[in-house]
RNA sequence: CGCGGGGUGGAGCAGUCCGGUAGCUCGUCGGGCUCAUAACCCGAAGGCCGCAGGUUCAAAUCCUGCCCCCGCAACCA
């Protein structure tokens, strides 16, 4: 038998096609992809799942809401996710679908098979169900006993469904756990996860629904749809053939090198999984790395808050591997980390652009002014300096390669500037342009141009994992051509590059930015609709917002529709705080003809002081509910945008009651 | 006592597990250089490492208590 290559398999999360990616989305699959083109570079027979986690209830609901089935609902969305891995030149192997039927027949076979194992089993589910809002609560979630989101009373409902058993593999659990520090990672979550759910107990699992459709149906007992943790879960098998007639590659891959996962879904990858697993008696993958979110200024990407980034928005603009670059290197991977417009110009310029960028263009600047565009010979020790460069570019390797086996791709990052700033060094130290003023050091001037142009040999292969054009507009600048010299293995030697090969001079790879403008252009289209507003300048075609987006999908009503809405004038005559609540106030508005109370969540902007005396547009005629236990008989209308908020008030002059339109 | 993360030179972070010269990027100031994308290189200033106790020969690092910030969860009609 053949020897075979030693096999990588790596593992996205498979997103929830409801809505359009965001940037966070894009960082989690760029870290995988960069980890899987490291792994291939290395040698290694690679497989690179993602997909998409397409059942449910909510895109059930979507679909009904735009009035398509739900297949061709997801079917456009995933459309579009895979447009954006496309340009995001994300190199995965496989792409997953859970509606598709090689994941589906699994599914229900696996199901079938927890259930002969006695794993899972028919038991009921106890809740409370409020008709009017057609929502289930736990006996917690329930205020006064009544409902938390209308106050009005609730029945309890028993229901049917199936639950795994979690408990019976607890014990198991914890040993692996123990016996594998390395399987959780980043390791402060591996405490969380031993700590608040495997030690107090692990409650069985709901993994059936009533409520809805849209899912793989129980086999045997079809008013039960399977709900997502079994479902999902299951992808990372179903797509190497588990189960079918077809396991090669299951045989191959499993059990996975890594699963990448965001923080929030780490626990269902280090608890249910596992578990599955071994109640289907198969080896658990090797590895679960929860990376950290993107954090804007303002807090948590969120749409609400107007600052929800669009990767496409900065590929258009800056370029792919300035935005691969940026994610990669900004946070340590594990950790949650910032973006801001300012953080992005300002790696683009100073790393990309002033570091890397720069000396590419001076080197083959030189090597065309200096010897007509050939590089020449290298003769390590030519000058006092060679032996520093080359130690640092041999250190660096080691360095990328160690970072690169613990997914530290800022560490791994870090190197290689690290290399690109010695050289750039090297130059300051050597001065060619004096060499080039005595004839006699012209080989030792020419040894100086084979260092640098080695030296970018070597970054621009070290870099291939995070950027996908870069190293080939690097080695069409300096000439490489050989396939051999653009390998892993060619650069442990300092010497890969031949004499006599021509370089090509080329336009810079990363033009510096206009840091004012540019931090303005990204800030403006984080800000969406707002920001469209007051936009002066032209605007690229590819800016579309999500906030855009989503305001130009709102429907038009007519005037009739609007006049359904009563609006007034109403003053705050008393506010105060609603206990065991931190956003909200008790206001009480004078009305003119009456007093009412209403609640609204604005105590993180004002204080009741603030509050009172003012006068406010009130909704009257909502329907009144309950808001931690207090009444709440209407609205104040309040303009928000990011975390700013302020209320819509009118003068003082304006009698109470008034009505607005 | 709901869960979790964090407070380190002006900004953003590393170092904290395994105590022992406090490091990186940016900014500021000064200098050098001219091959290069006003890029590159060198140097300097600037920190009682949130506060208070404790352990120790020695604490950013270990222990105890406290203060402050930020997520998540419960409430934003």
């Amino acid at each position: 038998m053949p020897e075979q290559n030693k096999t990588f398999y790596i593992t996205s999360p498979i997103y929830y096609p409801s809505d359009k990616l965001h940037i966070g989305h894009a960082y989690t699959t760029v870290a995988g992809d960069a980890m899987a083109r490291y792994k291939r570079l290395r040698g290694y027979d690679v497989m690179y799942l993602t997909g998409t986690d397409e059942h449910g209830q909510k895109i059930e609901r979507k679909a009904k809401e735009k009035g398509v089935p739900p297949q061709q609902f997801v079917d456009g969305i995933v459309a579009g996710i895979k447009e954006l891995w496309s340009k995001l030149e994300i190199s995965y192997d496989d792409f997953i679908r859970t509606t598709e039927e090689r994941h589906k027949q699994v599914v229900s076979r696996v199901f079938q098979r927890f259930v002969d194992q006695g794993d899972i089993y028919l038991g009921t589910y106890e809740g409370w169900y409020c008709t009017p809002c057609e929502t289930f609560f736990l006996e917690r979630q329930l205020i006064d006993g009544n409902c938390p989101d209308c106050g009005r009373p609730v029945e309890k409902v028993q229901e049917e469904c199936y639950f795994f058993k979690m408990n019976k593999y607890a014990d198991r659990l914890l040993q692996f756990l123990e016996e594998h520090p390395d399987f959780v990672q980043p390791e402060s979550r591996r405490n969380e996860i031993i700590n608040n759910f495997i030690k107090p107990g692990l409650e069985d699992l709901a993994v059936s629904r009533t409520t809805f459709d849209w899912g793989i149906k129980v086999p045997g007992d079809p008013k039960h749809v399977i709900y997502v943790w079994i479902d999902a879960l299951l992808n990372y098998i179903t797509a190497l053939g588990y189960g079918s007639d077809q396991p090669d590659k299951f045989n191959k891959y499993w059990p996975a090198d890594v699963h990448l996962v965001g923080k929030d879904i780490q626990r269902f990858h280090t608890i249910y999984w596992p578990i599955m697993l071994m109640a289907l008696d198969l080896p658990l993958p090797k590895k679960v790395f929860a990376h950290g979110w993107f954090l804007m200024r303002d807090g948590k990407m969120s749409k609400s808050k107007g600052n929800v980034v669009d990767p496409v928005t900065l590929i258009d603009r800056y370029g792919l591997d300035a935005l691969r670059y940026f994610l990669l290197r900004e946070m340590p991977f594990g950790m949650d980390g910032n973006f801001t417009p300012e953080s992005f110009v300002e790696r683009v310029n100073f790393d990309l652009a002033n570091d890397l960028g720069n000396l590419l263009n001076r080197t083959v600047a030189m090597i065309d002014k200096y010897f007509d565009g050939v590089i020449p010979a290298l003769k390590t020790g030519a000058t006092p300096y060679d032996e520093e460069l080359v130690r640092t570019a041999k250190s660096t390797v080691e360095k990328v390669e160690a970072a690169m086996e613990k997914l530290e791709f800022s560490i791994a990052l870090t190197a290689i500037w690290q290399l690109i700033s010695r050289t750039n060094k090297y130059i300051d130290e050597t001065q060619p342009w004096v060499l080039a003023k005595d004839e006699a050091k012209k080989a030792e001037l020419g040894s100086v141009m084979a260092h640098l142009a080695e030296s970018l040999r070597i970054v621009s292969i070290m870099l291939q994992p995070f950027m996908t054009k870069t190293p080939q507009k690097i080695w069409e600048q300096l000439g490489i051509q050989d396939g051999g010299l653009r390998t892993w293995d060619s650069i442990y030697r300092f010497s890969g590059l031949p004499a006599g090969t021509k370089v090509q001079k080329g336009d810079p790879i990363f033009p510096r930015l206009d840091m004012e403008q540019e931090i303005e252009y990204i800030a403006k289209s984080m800000n969406g609709a707002a920001a469209s507003r007051d936009a002066k300048e032209q605007k690229p075609q590819a800016e579309k917002t999500e906030a855009a987006a989503e305001s130009a999908a709102k429907d038009e009503i007519s005037i009739d529709d609007f006049a359904k809405v009563e609006l007034r004038v109403a003053q705050v005559i008393a506010a105060e705080p609603v206990k065991n609540a931190d956003k909200l106030l008790k206001l009480q508005l004078d009305l003119g003809s009456e007093t009412r109370q209403v609640v609204s969540g604005i105590a993180k902007h004002y204080t009741p002081e603030q509050l009172i005396g003012k006068k406010v547009i009130c909704v009257t005629n909502l329907k009144p509910v309950k808001l931690r236990g207090e009444q709440s008989n209407g609205m104040i209308l309040a303009a928000s945008h990011g975390d700013k908020l302020e209320v819509v008030t009118v003068s003082d002059d304006m009698p109470n009651g008034s009505i607005v339109k």
